[in-house]
DNA sequence: GTCTATATTTGGATAGAC
DNA sequence: GTCTATCCAAATATAGAC
């Protein structure tokens, strides 16, 4: 049985525990039970940090939002010119989504699995993209500010929503197929959104 | 409580009772014993046409798949010109997801629930989209056909590839976002795809 | 093919001691 | 904060009669 470093708190090691669960297993698929167990924690402890299992995953969302935004920003800030920060959101998805080995996205997955419109855990996902898409937003700007000439005619709201579709689609199709072809067009697709330079 | 019609067979009240709950709360979310009441049948009638839970799963898949083809296939075919036959599909995405409450694709969000990369309900919903897919293809080439010299440079394959990744952003971020603009977003980017008429 | 009744495991969550 | 022991409901599935 796998098993998380016993030198981090109980609370830790249920979260870290849980978050690799959660996102390869799914949330209703993985029991508490298997979560205590593999944490190397007694149930009361468990309840004790986390009053629900909807608690847990609500801070599984947090932090994944957070590590995401991370390496995401990290990646695009290794770019200075306009036209390539603005293409790396899409260019991020192949090797993320081959480092994830193919489970796709936790908060695309979360949503899928809480039928309840109303959950926390459905706003955690839906403010995900809007965080997601006002990046996009940012980069697209900066983007039109750097040729104005070339770029005046563009709807930068717009291409921004087109955008974080795309990268949806790329992510959401390369779970179901199994594949990282849909990433790789995701590219080609983001490209047609802007004039060719 | 909601009820299926009773003069319909126990295994059709089973099936059409589980489809709209599966559909609508999830796979995992939804106990055999909610379908058995709903249903209206005995526990023993349940595991004697169906023999596991998963069974009556892949039914409401093949049953879903075979509905939303044809359902597909005649909104296509109420149009004559090509490049009106090829931006159908994705102009079907905004009524249907509004039809559906905005509850996205029972493949995708069956994929999301169903960790096991080699489940028999993956492999459906990998087919689902490998069928629409081949629409998708066989309508851009129509469309190739249909004036050779202005799209001869056209790369059917992949804008098939893209225009599928499309359809599965914009339908999963509609419901992500609880909202239709990304199936509206989605016309504009795959009308890019192709060049201006 | 359909029924009633039951088996068995796992689910999330708690009581009370240390 | 962490532990052991336990509760109760819900999960999937089966036995055996009609």
């Amino acid at each position: 049985m796998k098993k998380v470093q016993t030198s981090d708190s109980a609370k830790m090691r249920i979260l870290k525990t849980a978050s690799d669960l959660f996102y390869r297993q799914g949330y209703r698929s993985t029991g508490t039970n298997e979560i205590i167990k593999k944490a190397g924690v007694a149930k009361a402890s468990f309840f004790y940090h986390f009053p629900t299992k909807e608690a847990l995953a609500l801070a599984y969302l947090q932090d994944l939002h957070s590590h995401e935004a991370e390496n995401l920003l990290k990646f695009v800030n290794e770019r200075q010119k306009p036209s390539d920060r603005f293409l790396a959101v899409i260019k991020w998805i192949e090797p993320w989504i081959k480092s994830n080995k193919l489970r796709g996205c936790g908060f695309l997955n979360m949503v899928s699995e809480v039928p309840d419109k109303k959950s926390p855990l459905r706003k955690m996902a839906k403010k995900h993209y809007a965080v997601l898409g006002g990046l996009i937003r940012q980069l697209t700007q900066e983007l039109v500010n750097s040729d104005p000439k070339r770029y005046r005619h563009l709807d930068v709201s717009a291409i921004a929503d087109r955008y974080v579709a795309i990268v949806v689609g790329a992510i959401a199709l390369s779970e179901t197929a199994q594949n990282t072809w849909p990433a790789r067009q995701g590219v080609e697709v983001v490209n047609a959104l802007i004039p060719i330079p």
